[in-house]
RNA sequence: GGGCCCGUAGCUUAGCCUGGUGGAGCGCACGGCUGAUAACCGUGAGGUCCUGCGUUCGAAUCGCAGCGGGCCCA
């Protein structure tokens, strides 16, 4: 049986319940294997990194998943979706770090690796558990009891299985490069760890002395001093001209300088100098006969090994001086030019960002506090043109925000720059939303790739299953476990992370002994494999063979460069093409003005507290409604209390019937919506088209993920046209108390559109809809499904559909609009009856529009009768008043003008009117009796409302209201006045809906009281009074009584429990 | 500096693809309704459609340049 409900909508009540109910039943579960038998659908989870709290966008993230995901299974998809866990890395590393008080590696070897990674192993977990909860209130279904986790070593072996293909495909690369380095991570980290940011660092111009000529210098420009003792070379740019000028100083002293010719001035300024001769200009091609020295060779010795010269170089910008400084091993570009000219890489600086032996009297001192070292060692030999400071954007660690250094070192690489032209070939086969997504932004990344550095000098991680012999230096990549523990002859069963894999050797064919090389993968590799890896792929391959590739996937915009592309990159590598078939780029949470949610700023806003005032689900459409899923969400608590309103809105209209449905025994198995068909009102077969309406649009919009349009759509059919205008309509039919068809009939349909709204807000609310199902369904048929989620979608059914009737009651609300405003103006509450609305329709449909659905009309203005007027014509009882065109007429009859104006006034309107049309012009007889003839144009015309009535437009056309009263609406006024104040002292009393009184009314207006005695049956009736006392003589008593002020007339009510 | 996206009322947004008098919700003001009542309805005020230039008879819409925000890159 159907239950009455809480008077509010109590989020908490229901999520905990429903909750209770999911688990109790085992739902989920239930809701999968109720689609084994559905086509397949592979959904891979981004892994969220284990931090330990989920934040708004992860949140985001998860309702965008579970609102499709739920989408499709209801559309009889079977659904694969194990949720993944991103548990490796540096971020993890940095925590523990923190936590054990460490500051550098060293601190790691002492303490000992294995208890570290034992660690790190806790921690990841310990997040992972209280992430999990923290999904599951935002009421996510997805397999929590068996996720993918990136510590598996089921997992690990995937990522092995991988870099064995790339082995074998001729993908992997080992070999010095210049990457990215932390020196207080001491690893390299790749460019997509790099994040950057402001910060202030020395700015200097250096003199390099040119060999051979006396007094001549290279100026070039570096914010990095550090880098100078490993300086080799110097670049120009082939097509600049260079000068060679004579820059003198306040003192008279000279120097030979070259630079660009167009930054002379700047040189000058930077150094100086008064005053300038330009000697000889020359294109950068002649610069690269000259040689110099090194301006620190007395301090680091190596650099007096090394014959410095000038080389071309295509990025050199016209800037600061035109000639930059190399050093190949501290920077990207550098590199490249080190390897073009086969230059030395000199690279004199350790992991930890100190300089080694190599670099002289340097050695052991950190790079950057370096930095004003050598500034002065540059000033003391004259080498020192300028100093100062610049602020711009650079390089940090996305972990501990360490400013990056560039080290050459050795790294392993994938050569993804040999696979980019198939990669992009992919991208255009993998449905994008939005399209840009992937034909424009995707693209343009994949376009710039460089090969990816692969490998990190950490230790919580995937070792990189690469054995070297120390003795013949052969390379072995390993691919499995199994291949491992066969090839190293080891017994038992190890863990796949350091240190124990570490300890494993395998003996070479050359008698010596591999050991495994240390690094580990970069994290971004370990979920890159995620899609194989959840099907349990390399262990198994039948999952993968049914599953493989990903039907959808949806991330964040920054996943562009991150899982997008790194989940493409490992699977071009492995299996030749995309490893998912469509995805949805999703936007960043940002706070209320737009700006990154960040612990600095203190605007972030945690989800959970979101739920905890306002619930899950209208957590759920607040994000999904908010804007478009590749928008940028801005975060506004406002708007969730908007949402919070509607959802409350969506409680009230399913609580409105169940208190009469309950006290009716209302039957909804027993009553379908074909029996009462012939007492359904023409407002059912509306509400009942809208709601088909509705289901159309909500599929077309999910059909391109346009999730906020399907929300909005829903939420507008809830607000507009159940709670504002059906339920509206029939609440007179509820209020019937014998066994009405009329009254069945709503019954019927407001069961049917409930039952279809349950199953289409699911997706996005899933507690609500739950638990309007177990009360609408389950309460009343036990053997329907256990879980409005097990449900089908609601199938558009085009029996209903009926968009002429939709149309027209558009045009029907609209003129209800526009009488209530009339009414307003002429001051008439719609409590009130009016004798008559007039519509002047203007087309034929709104005519139609209005004689189908008169009853409402009439109903909702509270008129006694609707007028139609012919189409496109005025209402014949308005009057037209004569405007006279003093301008028009003043030329014309010069000093009669005033007799012809009042003249005019008099005259018929209409008669006038027909005059001009027909005739061109009128005889008009004046005061005196002489007759002019007036033309058209010297008076205009106004319509005119008769008295006692109003207008207003609509859709339609002009709306009229005839607000005059007469003694039997004037009685019918009165009588809902009091009408309505003895409801109001019922409601005081708490008296059930049902439950009768006895009544006793008093008005000492005789003429008010005589009206309202024509209508005492009525007003009993309706208050359900068995006794009802009314009179101008009589006791007012009763367990409430009360004084009233109805329109300026004094009335005493009292009413008691009979 | 580059790529992509966004910019419409105090706030959140529709309209932009396909040019023709900018439409909602929230908030505000006023009014109404009253067995959904801590709910609901109507009316009103409120707009340099980010700026400028161009195309066009006509630009929120198309193009170019710039400004602001976001993500990504250098």
């Amino acid at each position: 049986m159907i239950k009455e409900i809480t008077a509010k909508y109590n989020a908490e009540q229901i999520e905990k319940k429903v909750t209770q109910l999911w688990e109790d039943s085992d739902a989920y579960r239930k809701t999968r294997e109720h689609r084994k038998t559905g086509k397949r659908l592979f959904f891979v989870d981004g892994p969220p990194y284990t931090t330990g709290h989920i934040h708004l966008g992860t949140a985001w993230n998860k309702i965008i998943k579970d609102s499709i995901l739920r989408y499709y299974s209801m559309n009889n998809r079977n659904i694969l979706e194990r949720p993944g866990w991103d548990m490796h890395g540096l971020p993890i590393e940095v925590k523990v770090e923190g936590v054990l008080g460490f500051k550098s590696k060293k601190d790691i070897e002492s303490f000992g690796v294995e208890k570290f990674i034992e660690k790190c192993k806790e921690f990841a977990i310990t997040q992972k558990r209280a992430m999990t909860e923290q999904f599951q209130r935002l009421g996510v279904w997805m397999q929590w009891d068996d996720p993918y986790m990136t510590l598996k070593d089921d997992y690990i072996e995937a990522a092995w299985w991988t870099l064995k293909q790339a082995s074998e495909k001729n993908l992997l690369d080992v070999g010095k490069r210049s990457v990215n380095w932390c020196p207080r991570c001491e690893t390299a980290i790749a460019d997509s760890e790099v994040e950057y940011s402001d910060r202030t660092d020395p700015s200097i111009y250096v003199k390099f002395k040119v060999k051979g000529e006396e007094n001549t210098f290279i100026v070039i420009w570096t914010t990095t001093p550090w880098t100078i003792p490993a300086n080799v070379a110097v670049a120009v740019h082939p097509d600049f001209e260079y000068s060679k000028f004579r820059a003198i100083r306040q003192d008279g002293s000279e120097e030979i300088l070259i630079a660009a010719t167009d930054l002379i001035e700047n040189v000058l300024r930077q150094g100086r100098y008064v005053d300038y001769e330009v000697l000889e200009t020359m294109l950068g091609e002649e610069l690269t006969k000259l040689e110099y020295e090194s301006p620190v060779g007395d301090l680091v010795p190596v650099q007096n090994e090394i014959k410095h010269g000038v080389y071309l170089a295509d990025f050199v910008t016209a800037e600061n001086t035109g000639c930059v400084h190399i050093a190949p091993g501290h920077g990207i570009d550098d590199f490249n030019v080190g390897v073009k000219y086969k230059l030395p890489i000199l690279c004199p600086v350790g992991p930890n960002g100190s300089y080694t032996e190599e670099a002289g009297e340097y050695t052991g001192k950190n790079v950057r506090e370096a930095n004003p070292i050598v500034i002065e060692d540059l000033r003391e030999r004259n080498r020192l043109l300028a100093e100062g400071t610049v602020s711009h954007r650079y390089g940090h660690c996305w972990r501990c925000k360490t400013p990056i250094i560039y080290l050459a070192t050795e790294q392993w690489f994938l050569k993804v720059t040999e696979i980019k032209d198939k990669m992009l070939e992919e991208i255009d086969s993998v449905d994008w939303y939005p399209d840009w997504a992937g034909s424009a932004r995707f693209r343009t990344w994949v376009e710039g790739a460089r090969d990816w550095c692969i490998s990190r000098q950490r230790y919580w991680g995937i070792p990189i299953p690469v054995w070297k012999c120390k003795k013949c230096g052969k390379l072995e990549v390993i691919g499995t476990k199994a291949e491992l523990l066969e090839k190293s002859g080891a017994g038992g069963d190890i863990e796949l992370h350091r240190p124990y894999v570490d300890k494993v050797t395998i003996p070479c064919e050359c008698g010596g002994e591999k050991k495994r090389v240390e690094d580990v993968f970069d994290v971004w590799f370990d979920s890159a494999v995620a899609s194989w890896a959840t099907l349990k792929f390399p262990q198994t391959r039948e999952e993968f063979d049914e599953w493989w590739p990903a039907d959808f996937i949806t991330e964040g915009h920054d996943q562009t460069r991150g899982w997008f592309y790194s989940q493409l990159g490992a699977s071009m590598v492995s299996f030749g093409r995309a490893p998912y078939r469509s995805v949805l780029m999703h936007g960043f949470t940002l706070d209320a003005v737009g700006k990154k949610m960040s612990k600095s700023l203190g605007n972030v806003v945690s989800p959970l507290d979101v739920i905890d005032r306002y619930g899950a689900d209208t957590l759920r459409a607040y994000v999904l409604s908010s804007n478009a899923p590749w928008e940028d969400l801005k975060f506004n608590r406002e708007e969730v209390e908007t949402i919070q309103r509607s959802i409350n809105i969506l409680w009230n209209v399913f609580r409105f019937p169940l208190p009469y449905m309950a006290l009716d025994n209302f039957d909804p198995l027993k009553v379908s919506l074909g029996s009462v068909k012939d007492a359904l009102r023409e407002e059912d077969r509306w509400i009942l088209s809208r709601a088909q309406s509705v289901v159309k649009a909500v599929d077309e919009a999910m059909s391109g993920y346009l999730l906020h349009k399907a929300v909005r759509e829903i939420l507008e059919f809830i607000l507009e046209d159940l709670s504002r205008w059906y339920i509206q309509l029939i609440r007179p039919r509820t209020w019937t108390e014998a066994d009405d068809p009329d009254k069945l009939a709503a019954y019927c349909v407001l069961y049917e559109v409930y039952v279809t709204l349950t199953k289409l807000i699911s997706p996005f609310m899933p507690y609500l809809a739950e638990e309007m199902y177990q009360n609408l369904i389950r309460n009343v048929d036990p053997n329907a499904l256990e879980s409005v989620h097990m449900c089908d979608w609601p199938k558009v059914n085009e029996v209903y559909l009926d968009p002429e009737l939709e149309a027209a009651m558009d045009t029907v609300r609209s003129i209800v609009e526009a009488a209530s405003n009339a009414r307003q103006k002429a001051g008439r509450k719609l409590r009130w009856p009016v004798s008559r609305i007039v519509v002047s329709p203007e087309t034929e449909e709104a005519a139609k529009a209005v004689e189908r659905l008169r009853s409402v009309l009439m109903g909702q203005t509270n008129s006694k009768a609707i007028v139609l007027t012919p189409v496109a014509e005025s209402w014949d009882e308005l009057g037209l008043e004569v405007i006279p065109d003093p301008g028009k007429i003043g030329p014309v009859f010069k000093k009669d003008a005033g007799k012809v104006i009042p003249a005019l006034q008099k005259v018929d309107g209409f008669a006038l009117k027909k005059a001009f049309a027909e005739a061109g012009e009128f005889e008009l007889s004046l005061a005196d009796g002489t007759t002019v003839t007036v033309i058209p144009g010297m008076a205009n015309f106004k319509e005119t409302l008769p008295e006692g009535t109003a207008s207003a437009e609509s859709d339609a056309g002009l709306v009229y209201v005839d607000a005059n009263l007469t003694p039997e609406l004037e009685a019918e006024g009165y009588a809902r006045e009091v009408i309505r104040r003895l409801q109001d002292m019922r409601k005081e009393l708490d008296l059930l809906v049902d439950e009768n009184i006895s009544a006793s009314v008093w008005i000492e207006d005789e003429r008010i009281l005589k009206l309202v005695e024509t209508l005492k049956d009525l007003i009993a009736e309706e208050v359900r009074a068995d006794t009802f006392d009314l009179g101008n003589s009589i006791e007012v008593f009763g367990a409430l009584v009360k004084d009233w002020d109805v329109e300026g007339i004094a009335m005493k009510m009292g009413i008691s429990k009979k």
